[in-house]
DNA sequence: TCTGGGGTCCTAGGACCC
DNA sequence: TCTGGGGTCCTAGGACCC
């Protein structure tokens, strides 16, 4: 039987900002868009538990936070301090498995059975480890210990926040059944109004209903939801999953269809993916554009290279030829840029000019130049003219 | 009161090849 | 004049997760 643990720390952003911030301890801390007295764009990344009090959560829209609690502490996120905290965490990880697996910056699942022999039993495993991210960085975290990675996701989540669950190896089924059908894991509202339509409420209905009904209610994603629901999960924990896709976006203040407008924030993206490819030392063979109207309908337009490029150039010749051939009959709420079909920088196909796309090799030291600016003096020392006001 | 930004995986139709 | 069957790749959209 494995032993794998989730862990997952508690309001995580918020809990940055109250550990850095003593004042803001004990508060009804907001950590997402600026909330302008509530006419504000966008949502709620993360929030404290003192602001779950008033009915705020995550993804909630931001002027409905402001409505429910508007003498909260509301705060932009400061991305760069929790990616150093996550590291910290991570740290403390790899110092009881190789087999970490991280699932975002605050969450990981841990493969911990060839290290229980000489770290002594998983639950004790998880307890230590709890013990050293709150040493190290004041935070707490939650623990879920099972045979399997949804077993373990499902109980880190039962007990938050400082939580600690144990799965015993023979008590999935009874564990699972009387929970509702939104904990299992690929169940968001479309599929669960449709279970509840069917009568199925909890896990155990999934379960009593049987396999092959499932498959004839859901499709093939019926035989994996099963299995799920009687405790069944093959999957392994995964240390180096590759990146298969790498994209900006960014919705407007106000939406708008201002061509120029558009076209410059398309260049601006287009330069933020390519250097963000080049820091990961990956080349994209597709490039695409995403366009999201007022009326929130979204259209997305994809284009493959003959070449690879990290260049952001060539990513934006492609990205704003796919621009073109959209009218805008309406305003424009939200741009992004994507890329995909990504190879290593040194893989095959990325070195020969043997096409007009490889105009690379002038731009890509202008592409190496800017990296190295914006290394030393940050994202806002270096701007290409055409994006200056 | 509208609904961020970063991802992954799945489906389904059409092109294309053998 | 009619028109297979299987495999793979590309494209667009959608569900879902944090």
């Amino acid at each position: 039987m494995r032993k794998i643990l989730h862990i997952d720390m508690d309001a995580f952003y918020a809990s940055v900002e109250q550990q850095d911030n003593p004042e803001f301890r004990g508060k009804p801390v907001i950590v997402g868009a600026d909330p302008r007295a509530g006419a504000g764009r966008g949502v709620v990344a993360a929030c404290s538990y003192e602001a779950r009090r008033f009915g705020i959560h995550s993804a909630l829209p931001i002027g409905q936070a402001w409505r429910l609690c508007p003498d909260g502490i509301y705060l932009r996120p400061r991305f760069s301090r929790y990616q150093e905290i996550s590291g910290q965490i991570m740290d403390v990880f790899r110092e009881y498995t190789d087999t970490v697996e991280p699932l975002s910056i605050d969450e990981a699942f841990l493969d911990v059975t060839g290290s229980t022999t000489l770290m002594g039993p998983a639950d004790r495993i998880g307890g230590k480890i709890k013990a050293e991210i709150r040493e190290r960085t004041g935070l707490t975290a939650s623990v879920g210990v099972a045979p399997n990675k949804f077993l373990a996701k499902v109980a880190s989540d039962l007990d938050k926040p400082d939580g600690f669950v144990v799965v015993p190896d023979d008590g999935a089924a009874a564990f699972l059944a009387p929970l509702p059908i939104s904990r299992l894991w690929g169940v968001g509202p479309r599929t669960e109004s449709r279970l509840r339509a069917l009568g199925l409420e909890t896990i155990g209905d999934l379960a009593t209903r049987g396999r092959d009904r499932l498959v004839a209610d859901l499709g093939s994603g019926g035989g994996h939801l099963w299995n799920l629901a009687v405790g069944i999960d093959d999957r392994p924990v995964i240390a180096n999953w590759a990146v298969k896709s790498v994209s900006n976006e960014t919705t407007f203040e106000r939406d708008t269809r201002d061509r120029d407008a558009l076209v410059s924030t398309l260049r601006r993206l287009s330069d933020q993916v390519a250097a963000r490819l080049r820091k990961k030392h990956l080349r994209a063979g597709t490039v695409t554009l995403k366009l999201r109207y007022s009326s929130f309908t979204t259209y997305t337009r994809q284009s493959g290279l003959r070449e690879p490029t990290g260049d952001g150039e060539i990513i934006f010749q492609r990205v704003r030829a796919l621009f073109d051939r959209f009218e805008l009959d309406e305003p424009v709420r939200l741009i992004g840029v994507g890329t995909t079909r990504l190879t290593g920088a040194d893989g095959p196909g990325t070195q020969l000019g043997l096409f007009a796309d490889s105009g690379a090799d002038s731009s890509g030291k202008l592409s190496d130049a800017m990296d190295r600016i914006h290394e030393r003096f940050g994202n806002r020392a270096l701007h290409r003219a055409s994006d200056l006001p």
